[in-house]
DNA sequence: GTTAGATTGTTGAATACTCAACTAATATCA
DNA sequence: TGATATTAGTTGAGTATTCAACAATCTAAC
């Protein structure tokens, strides 16, 4: 197994890999900055306080809500830190594990959010939303959801299955490679 | 044009936004996190690597490599400056404009990138392309372009045609608003 | 030619994310 | 019960990115 020929990607399959890099960054980019600029906190910390507001008593324990917000551990404490300081979350002892942490989404994090929601959507509506067919759209969700199960249930390097994607085209081994040596 | 009424996403808006917001995280994250491994880089890192190698002189102006890229000019600067710690670039001065700087690979750093590359591409491959189908990756590639020419040529809020977006399901102005507020 | 404006690229401060190390509390199981 | 392993969450160091400010050079217009 140690010798497993790179399989370096075709012509088409580059495009839509560079393309699909840059349509992301530049989508991403134009919300994140929408978002730093009217609201004035990263994308990231909107969709924590999007998963809290969406919550019943608008409260979860840190864990769940770095989970909801598909965030690790880390990154969901400096996070939460960060929106105690503007006082849009309140962190609390949890009263059945104490080793745990209730985030609390303030009424002054909700205004926050009210007021930041129209914005919000209708910087995704220019980006993303309103750019695509509703059939294109579609598509996009079952391409997500492909990646998303793809990346829960990965398997092993090798499946046979996989081989019937490289059929049409082979990419000369060395067509892609000797001068180029890369692939974005 | 001070009350344009906020078009909330729709149930299946928001979801599509949703997944592809977690894809896009998890695809990232995973090739972030390969690359970071295996060649102590940021993709962001190897990205200006192979651009830089794809020039026939192995060589470029920053504000080109920027562009190539799609990096800003300080983000580059910095990255450059780091690179070249490394001694993957060298910056020289520009001979035909004084102000210019331009990066050129060096042997060392076209050697780790070669070295990068199988490991990366089969990443690609895991997270990306092997997951989807031959149709899937080609609307992709035709939702990535709608996107990037979005972002190019921008229009009005408001335009016109936008509006056959929203008639199937009007998303009744309080149903994803009043208690919840956001859409991520 | 000289001046006003644009372009090129760098820098430093501020911020966010990652990683590894760590404390504290709970679960598991002999 | 007692030992071990797991889980919850925080912290600090290191690094990448953004933003605004800046110096230097080039370009254009008069």
């Amino acid at each position: 197994m140690s010798t497993s020929e790179t399989r370096w990607l075709t012509a088409g399959e580059q495009q839509a890999w560079r393309e699909f890099i840059t349509a992301s960054q530049t989508m991403f980019g134009a919300v994140e900055g929408q978002l730093q600029q009217d609201a004035g906190i990263p994308h990231g910390y909107y969709e924590i306080l999007v998963r809290l507001s969406e919550t019943p008593g608008r409260a979860l324990r840190m864990s769940q809500l770095a989970e909801a917000s598909t965030s690790s551990k880390s990154r969901l404490s400096h996070a939460v830190a960060r929106l105690e300081e503007r006082g849009w979350i309140l962190r609390t002892d949890c009263p059945t594990d104490r080793r745990g942490q209730v985030a609390q989404l303030t009424d002054e994090g909700f205004a926050a959010l009210a007021a930041a929601a129209p914005g919000h959507v209708a910087q995704v509506r220019r980006s993303l939303i309103d750019v695509l067919t509703p059939e294109q759209l579609g598509q996009l969700r079952e391409i997500s959801a492909a990646i998303i199960s793809a990346a829960d249930h990965p398997r092993g390097p090798a499946a046979g299955i996989l081989d019937c994607n490289a059929t049409t085209e082979t990419s000369s081994p060395g067509s892609r490679e000797p001068e180029r040596a890369a692939t974005s």
